[in-house]
RNA sequence: GGGCCUGUAGCUCAAUUGGUUAGAGCAGAGCGCUCAUAACGCUUUGGUUGGGGGUUCGAGUCCCUCCGGGCCUACCA
C-alpha cells in the first residue's frame, strides 16, 4: 500500500472562488485522492485558506468586522461549499492557526541559524491616512508614460509599463484615495533564495517528467536576468504571524509580520499538524506524513496548483525547506494547470464575471460541474467555459451515455423480472468480449489516473460507459426475453453489476452519483476491479434493488439560456 | 521589450516524442433498435495540421520567418 499525501493550493479568503480557481487545483487534486483511496492506498489530502495579507485587511474593513472574526466567518463559507463540491480533504485547515505561526516562526529561525536571512532596509510609500505602508499595486496615479490616470505602482494596466510607485505623478491611495503619502525607511527580512539557486535548479532538473508548463516557469526564474532573486519574507501589517525566530522576539522586526506568501506554504505542513490535534492524534501521526527522519520516507507528495502558484512552490517554499536544514519531505510532483476563461473572456471576480462556486451549487449539482470541469480541465492551455459546451456535454455524457444506460438495465429488470438480481441463464462469448474489452479500457483508465491526465482519464472513463450501451444493442435482452428468458436474465444480470462497477470507477469524478447508484444497488462493495470478471459477479442472482430515480436530469435549452443571461455580468 | 506556452475537422481535444493513409467525442447526414432520460447502436460527410520557407528517405512533431491567442516578468495573492 502506497502513501499518498496530496495538496491543493490553498485559496485566498478574501471571497468565494470562481469554477476557474476550483479546476485549477481543488478538483483535480481532489480527483486524485479521491482515486488513490480506491485503489486502496492511504492518502492525506490537505487545503487550507490563506488568510493573511493586505487583502484580507481590506476585505475585512469593507465588511466592517474585525479581520480575525471576517476570516474565520470566510472560512466557514468556503468550508461548506468544498464540502457542496464533495471535495474530500482530510483536513481544510487555516494558514492562521498557532500550528503554522509556530511552524513558520521555527522555519525562520532555521534559515536565520543556517545564515539565509538578510536584513534589509529599503524605502516604501506610507500613508498617514490609511495609517499604514501601501504595497505598489495600491498606489494609484497617472503613468508617466501614457498619462494613464489609473495606472498602479507596479504597473500601468494601460501601457503595461513597469513603474515604480515613485515614477507615478499625482500618487494616491487606492484604499482611501488620500494623496497624503510619504516615503519612510523600513526594514525586512529577505530569504537569501539567490544563494540556493544552483541546488534548486539541480532539484528542478532531476523532475524531468513534470509537465511542462512547471518546469518552464521555475527555470524562467531561475536564469531570468542575474538568476533568482532574494525576496521579502516580512511586511509592515497587523494582520499576519509576528515575525519571531523560533521562540524567540527578533530585534528590529518588533510589529511586523511574515509575507503570505511565506506562510502560506508552510501551511501545508501545519495543516496536517491541526488535522492531528481535531482527531485527537499525537504529533508522530502528522510527522509521518512530513518528516522524512520520522517515517515520511515511503511517501509521495504531489501538489495541484494554477500556473500563478508555480514559482512559489518550485522555489520560494522548496527553498525554505532545504534551507532549514531539517528533513522536511520535498514535493514530488508538481500538477499544474492553465486558466479556464469563461465565454470569451476571464472570470473575474471584481466584475463578477462567470459562475462562482457557491452559485455553480445553487442551480445545479456537484457532480455535473466535477464532470465539465474534469473532462476539460486546462492541462495544455487556457480552457473556455461556454453554456452550450457545457450543456451538451453534460447532457450528452452524463444523463445519455451513463444516466441512461443505468435507467434501461434497471427498468428492464423491474418491467420483465423483478428488482431482483435475476437467476438463470449463462453469460457467453459476448460477455466474454466485453470483460476483455472493460479489462483494456479500465487499465487505460488507471494509467491516465495514476499520470493525472485529468482529460484522458475523463475520455477513458466514458469509453467505459459506452461499452455498456454497445453491448445491451447487440445483446438485445428485449428481443431475447421472448424466446430465451434465461439468457436474457443471465445479461441483465451482467448489466447490472456493470452498474456497480462503474459506480465504483466514477467515484473520483462525480462521487455523489456514484454514491446514488450503489445505494440503489443495495451494495456497499466498493472494491476496485483489479479482477474484472469477478468484479462483475459481485452482485448475485436474487440480491434486492431499486430503480433509482433519473441520475441526471437534461439542462434544458431555458435554463441554459436563462443562466447565460445571468452569469455575464455584475454580480447580485 | 524579454521569456515561455499555444494554434490540428464547424466545436472540444488526441496523435506512442521524427515513422505507413493525422485520430476520438460532440454537432451534421443516413440506417437500425424499441429496454431506456426523444435515449441507445451502426455507417458516414468533414483536414493544404495558422501562412511561407528549410533540414530529412520521411515533418503535425525539428529549424527560420511571418500571423493570431494566452501567460509570466519577482511588492496582489
Amino acid at each position: 500500500m502506497a502513501r499518498h499525501l496530496i495538496t491543493s493550493a490553498i485559496p485566498y479568503i478574501n471571497g468565494i472562488k470562481h469554477l476557474g480557481n476550483l479546476v485549477g487545483s481543488q478538483l483535480p487534486a481532489d480527483l486524485f485522492a479521491r482515486y488513490q483511496r480506491g485503489r486502496g492506498h492511504e492518502v492525506m489530502f490537505l487545503c487550507a485558506t490563506d488568510e493573511h495579507g493586505t487583502p484580507a485587511e481590506l476585505a475585512a474593513a469593507k465588511a466592517g468586522k474585525p479581520v480575525a472574526e471576517y476570516c474565520a466567518e470566510m472560512h466557514g463559507v468556503q468550508s461548506a461549499i468544498a464540502d457542496g463540491f464533495g471535495l474530500s480533504f482530510d483536513h481544510f485547515g487555516r494558514s492562521s492557526s498557532p500550528q503554522n505561526q509556530k511552524l513558520t516562526q521555527h522555519f525562520a529561525g532555521k534559515l536565520f541559524e543556517a545564515g539565509l536571512i538578510e536584513e534589509v532596509v529599503e524605502k516604501q510609500v506610507y500613508s498617514k491616512a490609511d495609517g499604514r505602508f501601501l504595497p505598489d499595486r495600491y498606489i494609484e496615479g497617472t503613468c508617466p508614460n501614457c498619462g494613464y490616470e489609473k495606472a498602479r505602482g507596479d504597473q500601468c494596466e494601460n501601457c503595461t509599463k513597469q513603474l515604480d510607485p515613485t515614477d507615478l505623478i499625482d500618487p494616491r491611495s487606492a484604499i482611501s484615495g488620500s494623496t497624503d503619502l510619504e516615503v519612510r525607511e523600513t526594514r525586512h527580512l529577505y530569504l537569501r533564495q539567490s544563494q540556493m539557486r544552483d541546488r534548486l535548479e539541480a532539484w528542478i532538473d532531476s523532475k524531468s517528467d513534470w509537465p511542462i508548463l512547471t518546469t518552464s516557469i521555475a527555470k524562467k526564474w531561475l536564469n531570468d536576468g542575474d538568476g533568482l532573486q532574494d525576496r521579502g519574507i516580512t511586511r509592515d501589517l497587523d494582520w499576519g504571524i509576528p515575525v519571531k525566530r523560533g521562540e524567540e522576539d527578533w530585534p528590529g522586526m518588533e510589529g511586523k509580520v511574515f509575507y503570505v506568501w511565506f506562510d502560506a506554504p508552510i501551511e501545508y505542513i501545519a495543516c496536517a499538524a491541526e488535522w492531528a490535534e481535531a482527531h485527537g492524534k499525537p504529533a508522530a501521526a502528522w510527522e509521518r506524513w512530513w518528516r522524512t527522519d520520522k517515517g515520511a520516507d515511503d511517501v509521495r507528495y504531489t501538489q495541484f496548483m494554477g500556473k500563478d502558484n508555480v514559482p512559489f512552490h518550485t522555489l520560494s517554499f522548496p527553498a525554505t525547506i532545504l534551507g532549514s536544514g531539517e528533513p522536511w519531505k520535498l514535493v514530488d510532483y508538481i500538477k499544474s494547470f492553465n486558466y479556464l476563461n469563461y465565454d470569451g473572456g476571464q472570470f473575474s471576480t471584481s466584475q463578477g464575471r462567470g459562475v462562482f462556486m457557491d452559485q455553480a451549487l445553487d442551480i445545479l449539482p456537484a457532480d455535473y460541474w466535477r464532470w465539465w470541469l474534469l473532462s476539460h480541465a486546462p492541462e495544455s492551455s487556457d480552457a473556455e467555459f461556454t453554456w452550450e459546451n457545457f450543456q451538451q456535454s453534460v447532457n450528452k455524457d452524463l444523463a445519455d451515455v451513463l444516466g441512461n444506460f443505468v435507467s434501461r438495465v434497471t427498468k428492464f429488470c423491474r418491467s420483465r423480472f423483478s428488482e431482483e438480481v435475476p437467476a438463470g441463464g449463462q453469460t457467453g462469448p459476448r460477455e466474454a468480449a466485453l470483460i476483455e474489452e472493460l479489462t483494456t479500457r479500465i487499465r487505460a483508465y488507471e494509467t491516465h489516473m495514476e499520470a493525472m491526465e485529468v482529460r484522458k482519464s475523463a475520455a477513458a472513463l466514458r469509453a467505459i460507459w459506452v461499452a455498456g450501451n454497445e453491448y445491451l444493442q447487440e445483446a438485445a435482452p428485449w428481443a431475447i426475453f421472448k424466446t430465451d428468458p434465461d439468457t436474457a436474465a443471465a445479461q441483465i444480470r451482467f448489466s447490472l453489476n456493470l452498474i456497480r462497477l462503474y459506480a465504483v470507477l466514477s467515484a473520483p469524478f462525480i462521487p455523489d452519483a456514484a454514491d446514488r447508484l450503489l445505494t440503489a444497488l443495495n451494495c456497499d462493495d466498493r472494491d476496485w476491479p483489479e479482477d474484472v470478471p469477478s468484479a462483475l459477479s459481485a452482485l448475485a442472482p436474487g440480491h434486492g434493488f431499486t430503480v433509482p430515480d433519473v441520475l441526471f436530469a437534461k439542462i434544458t435549452d431555458e435554463q441554459r439560456e436563462d443562466w447565460q443571461i445571468r452569469f455575464a455580468g455584475v454580480r447580485g
